[in-house]
DNA sequence: CTGTTAGCGCTTTCAT
DNA sequence: ATGAAAGCGCTAACAG
């Protein structure tokens, strides 16, 4: 490997002149900076990116974190990371998936600060390590989604408006007839979950229906979305004769749905309805109807993260800033006038 | 910042020791390792990712490398992604999205080495500089797809048997009696061209069938990949009006090629049958009848990729390896017997 | 404009 | 089993 020290005795020069041909930090005349660059390119020079990061402080690499263990992207998260990367990609930074089992991290040998400027973090929980974390470290970060409310004003965030997105399909849903929801809202104790439950109870209220507590489930990650949609629905049908329509928290989710629907013979739209905060697969055929969904833009969310990240890494922002993205229902043909069974 | 020199200062021991109670490379004894362990949870110290890689040599990551400018991940390499990240996620290893813009890298004062312990090559070129570069500096690489030829033995990499894919689905389509068969095939100068042309052509052999080489189309990228879907076909629908079948090299050409179909009133399966290297949105209503494609297994392809990486990575292999990943074909709607128009 | 000299925070000989 | 000292390759402060 080529060293700077191999380049400036090529050259003939010290080391810092060498350093400034590549940083422009300082003038060089023309004819040193040919020779540098002459040897450069001769010996194949290129300046080592971990001494440079060590002495500068910054690695120009920012991180995606992950929620929880062992999670797979979706396409949720596909598109999410195509805007991430989309800002990234013109600006010179380069995108980490850090995210590494505990199991290896919990080893005191692997133990290290993180090689990032700053952190893009996924699916935030109302009470987040990660958050908390960066906060203390004062190193930049921007949450997709809500943070934890005591961080709602020191961090900033891009996200959908989670609560209105729910309020309106919840109102739809009622406007239909339906006055028993089962909800299947997202993962247990993240911001999300309180968001959407805070729609879905407006909706009621300003409709002057009660809301039953008990409809409102939350996903413990304990299996898979598609079992969470499909047993919780199996469940709550069986107990429950009087719910007409279901909120599914994903595609996978409202696939569960679907399952334990046609397993009793109940038939979407006419003895069932149901919607999803979603609009990746509803056009799948496994959804017979089409299922209704949410287009939540989650490229345009990443798109948003990452420039809000990288003003604050490069130190133009320090005040924390809050975007939000609009989203938009798309009817299908999973919903219908409530009937009663 | 806390830095091992506080923790050895605090513990009162000298910075080796502190080094080795973490590194765990030569024996501590039990007392002064827990005294050190307090300190450095006492004052948070995580060792500086940077300056262990400067001096260690690893950086504990790896790099995924995308073909060409500006591209975006679809679905094919959401799966393959997550295949990626699955086995880093074991290994402690992280995975790094290395791809920014030539006009940031181009500058003088961006250049530097890249800060992976080795890559993973997207989309190979017939003459592909990332793999040079990679194999000239002796980097671990592992390649997803076919390397060029004069890499072939020194390179390990994944791969499907993209001939004997093409073979099949030629096959097939001559079987149903179709003579004359569009091929709008995959990126230009890419190895997957090459292969899936040699499948093609090896079908007509066997079949007795004069190939026609004008009907092998390559993608240009000037445009989008519906666009060469729409446009290619639509030319060629045309001048040819004995054309009967085509084989696209993506969705998102297929679905190109059935909105060029579905503009001239041609149908399909009965006037044109068509098929795709594609299982990812075949079921997407936009799919009037639902696409025949390929099941490729891409998160396979990713999970072995990075296993043989890793090998690399920890010099417990030198030779280069070779995984095959099976493929199959799906049936669906889109194709018919051939029938003159 | 250029060279010299200190470090950045860590690991790794070489001692003891 | 532990410490002292010498770097890893680079940038930056200080001279000139």
């Amino acid at each position: 490997m080529t060293t700077i020290d191999d380049v400036a005795r090529d050259a003939g020069v010290s080391k810092s002149t060498v350093s400034n041909v590549f940083s422009k930090k300082r003038p060089i005349s023309k004819e040193v900076s040919n020779r540098v660059l002459e040897s450069a390119r001769k010996l194949e020079y290129k300046p080592n990116y971990w001494a440079r990061s060590l002495v500068s402080k910054e690695t120009k690499i920012i991180g995606l974190s992950m929620q929880g263990e062992n999670t797979k992207f979706g396409s949720f998260h596909l598109s999410l990371i195509n805007g991430v990367h989309q800002t990234c990609y013109k600006t010179g930074y380069r995108l980490l998936i850090n995210s590494v089992s505990n199991e290896y991290l919990n080893q005191v040998e692997n133990q290290t600060s993180d090689p990032v400027d700053g952190e893009i973090i996924l699916d935030p929980l109302v009470k987040d390590r990660r958050i908390e974390e960066s906060v203390k470290k004062n190193r930049p970060v921007v949450v997709i989604g809500r943070p934890p409310k005591a961080y709602e004003a020191r961090v900033s965030y891009v996200n959908n408006d989670n609560a209105g997105i729910a309020r309106d399909v919840t109102r739809y849903l009622i406007g239909l007839g339906h006055r028993r929801i089962l909800f299947l809202n997202a993962t247990e104790n993240s911001t999300v979950w309180e968001d959407r439950k805070l729609g879905y109870q407006a909706a009621h209220e300003e409709a002057g229906i009660p809301m039953d507590d008990k409809l409102v489930l939350a996903n413990d990650r304990s299996s898979s979305a598609l079992l969470y949609g499909l047993e919780q629905t199996a469940r709550h049908l069986t107990q429950d004769s009087s719910i007409t329509a279901v909120i599914a928290d994903s595609d996978k989710t409202a696939l569960g749905v679907y399952q334990a629907a046609g397993s009793r013979g109940c038939r979407i739209p006419e003895d069932l309805s149901v919607f999803a905060f979603s609009d990746d697969s509803s056009y799948s055929p496994e959804f017979q109807p089409p299922l209704s969904g949410v287009r939540m833009n989650s490229e345009a969310l990443g798109e948003e993260a990452a420039k809000l990240l990288l003003e604050h890494c490069s130190g133009q922002s320090r005040s924390a800033k809050r975007v939000l993205i609009g989203a938009e229902l798309v009817h299908r043909n999973s919903c219908g006038q409530a009937s009663i069974r």
